[in-house]
DNA sequence: CTGTCAACATTGGCCGTCCCAACGGTATCA
DNA sequence: TGATACCGTTGGGACGGCCAATGTTGACAG
């Protein structure tokens, strides 16, 4: 006859199998990581990615750069200035299209991408630790499909 | 007898499949989908998060709950401020620990929470759109694997 | 009993990621 | 030619996460 009781009444709050829990879980822990490995460095995310799209797809437009990693436009401009400033990419107005500036990847930017490489490694496999490679692989697909489903403007 | 050409020379950078890049777009992804959720009731995640860890574990020291949430201690009380304020939870001494504040949550809280459960719900469902039930199974279990390996204070 | 050490709540501050609105300049195309 | 879309840039804000320092209180060893 009593009604429900104050304690634990309610099983509806899985919060710890909630997906979207998890994955705040998981980007804290990995951003962790990467700013540990990125610190010693003197980048942060956003650099990284920059060069590491210069060096995957060549010289881009701002625009492009921000479409292709996911970095706001504006943000885009702010992180290469910095990258600018420390000679790891230049910065050259388009001649076809003068609306456009046309962003190359310097040397020393390769360079550092390099230097930057066995970290970024480093981190995959701490990361990764508990997970065979058959589990990493799981992984990765099921998070590129998940993402393939998001519809970014 | 020329050296590597400039051009895409490297194939170090499958950054697409780096199991760090995924988990920072998918949680961005996630968070864009809660903030949308959470937005409309005008709470953020470290409300909720505080308010399930309450319904589900009961009453506790403010400590606690930051450990049980991954929040900073210092970012509970704000946090707790801003539900104290809304009548959602209710701040008291602990009478056995002068230390410690007794946290409770209060009829309304568990009201808010009741009203959000849903809306949590449907974010789970637009995340994990893409994947079968199985595979979302697989992936609560992968990064739940990824999670108990971290170690945090 | 006392001194040391640990835990607690709180304040104040910082950084990184993401997102938005608005601007002037430029290209495109009807 | 005029409307429309794109470009780089500026400025601002929200949110999550983290750290250092302070004063209070508890626990525990000597």
């Amino acid at each position: 006859m009593n009604p429900a009781p104050p304690t634990a009444d309610a099983t509806f709050s899985r919060i710890l199998e909630m997906p979207t829990w998890l994955i705040t879980r998981a980007y804290a822990y990995s951003h962790r990581l990467l700013a540990e490995g990125f610190g010693a460095a003197g980048v942060r995310g956003y650099h990284f990615r920059l060069l590491a799209a210069l060096e995957e797809f060549g010289p881009a437009s701002q625009a492009d750069l921000g479409r292709r990693t996911s970095i706001d436009r504006s943000d885009v401009v702010a992180a290469l200035n910095e990258l600018a400033a420390r000679g790891l990419i230049q910065r050259s107005p388009d001649p076809d299209d003068r609306r456009r500036n046309v962003i190359t990847i310097m040397p020393a930017g390769t360079k550092q991408l390099r230097a930057l490489a066995p970290i970024l490694d480093g981190v995959q496999d701490q990361l990764l630790a508990p997970l065979s490679a058959a589990e990493r692989t799981q992984l990765v697909g099921l998070l590129t499909r998940l993402l393939e489903h998001d519809a970014q403007p």
